[in-house]
DNA sequence: TAATGTTTGTAATATTTTTCACAAAGTCGC
DNA sequence: GCGACTTTGTGAAAAATATTACAAACATTA
């Protein structure tokens, strides 16, 4: 299905950023941008950030540089957030909720069709204006919603079960929030959020003193 | 101050998947484990488990394998996990507040010490048994408090301020939530966490049909 | 104790990712 | 239009990370 060559996954990340940062630039009214300034502003090395766009056909002009509204439409498109996808959220304890309601993925055309969760206090209940569902009825719900992208919410005690629903459920896509390696088909693409993670490393970094 | 070879980053972060590994085969009255063992159920590695840890002197024993309660404090001593840290959140929104009330946390030692806001409305309110402070007072708090570690959790616009203040306060790592990309002084090692560049990628991910 | 089997630790190799360096393309002032 | 800049896009080099492969260490069985 795609025979482009294989783009990097810290690239990926990367256009993310890059997006975000266009939009800024955008909304100060800046219609030009050169990879200089990108490093300047980002920290992200110039050479990088031509590379990465390389991997898509030509943006920019020699001598100019990038056109800033053009550049973000065509990142978005790449990413496939220039149009609505629907997401999922299952497990509506604090984190879940918290991201039912973060603003940002809304305004980045990801919109939350539904939230499930298995405890009888929760179900039934509203959330953001979206009811709670029964994650045993995950399947037939997302017959009708159609999200492709489920972040996981839930204890990593449920997470592994949670995940195979998903996926039989015609999900694609998982963002796992539970502290456990998850276990699924190839045709299931994964990403991990550890907090713990990231504080662990960070707790080393203290004491090693490393510098930039 | 550190003469050891340096350790790579994703040497640190899978160091943090062990340990939650090992956390849950010491549960199970698992004694001694195997790379190979735990290539069969983390999926990473053989070598790269064995690597990983030979930055750190021997850990196993040929012919037998590693020894889970060993390895586990271990691991933990490296990561400085071992023992009690002081955590500051600032931004007491959805997201600051479902991270407080993130019993993981404390569960690692990484106990949360203060909550800061700026919005009146919060400052002087409880979460999850803790004040919220006002952030403008951070350094004076934070020189009781004595955190190293702050998580930031406030929208893009402050968040620049907010890890200036917090680097001054005497904050040495800074785990920040906010979607911009933060510039501090050598002194300060900083993660980002980026919910929207997950999405993103796992977004591009499901239409390049990529396959493991 | 010897033979067999398992597993570690690591040197060597392979792969992936980043950075360098420069030709080609474009701009700008005169 | 010409010369002096600027900036892109990309091969080639470098650096970082992952994997392979195997000698050495230890266990187990007889």
């Amino acid at each position: 299905m795609n025979s482009a060559p294989k783009v990097p996954i810290p690239t990926l990340e990367r256009l993310a950023t890059y997006l975000r940062y266009l939009i800024d630039l955008e909304a100060s009214n800046v219609d030009t941008i050169s990879s200089t300034e990108v490093e300047r502003q980002t920290g992200i090395n110039a050479a990088q950030f031509r590379k990465d766009l390389s991997y898509f056909r030509e943006f920019g002009k020699p001598g100019v540089g990038y056109n800033v509204v053009e550049l973000q439409t065509r990142i978005a498109r790449i990413l496939q957030i220039d149009r609505d996808q629907s997401v999922i959220v299952i497990g509506a304890g604090n984190l879940g909720s918290a991201l039912v309601g973060y603003p940002g993925l809304g305004e980045h055309h990801f919109n939350i069709v539904g939230v499930f969760d298995s405890s009888p206090h929760k179900i039934g209940t509203t959330i953001f204006d979206l009811d709670i569902l029964d994650v045993r009825t995950l399947k037939e719900n997302n017959a009708l919603l159609r999200a492709r992208i489920a972040i996981i919410a839930v204890p990593a005690s449920a997470a592994q079960a949670v995940a195979e629903n998903a996926a039989a459920a015609g999900v694609r896509a998982l963002l796992n929030f539970a502290p456990i390696i998850l276990k699924v088909s190839d045709r299931v693409v994964v990403r991990n959020v550890s907090f713990l993670q990231e504080l662990a490393v960070l707790s080393y970094q203290i004491v090693a003193d490393v510098r930039k």
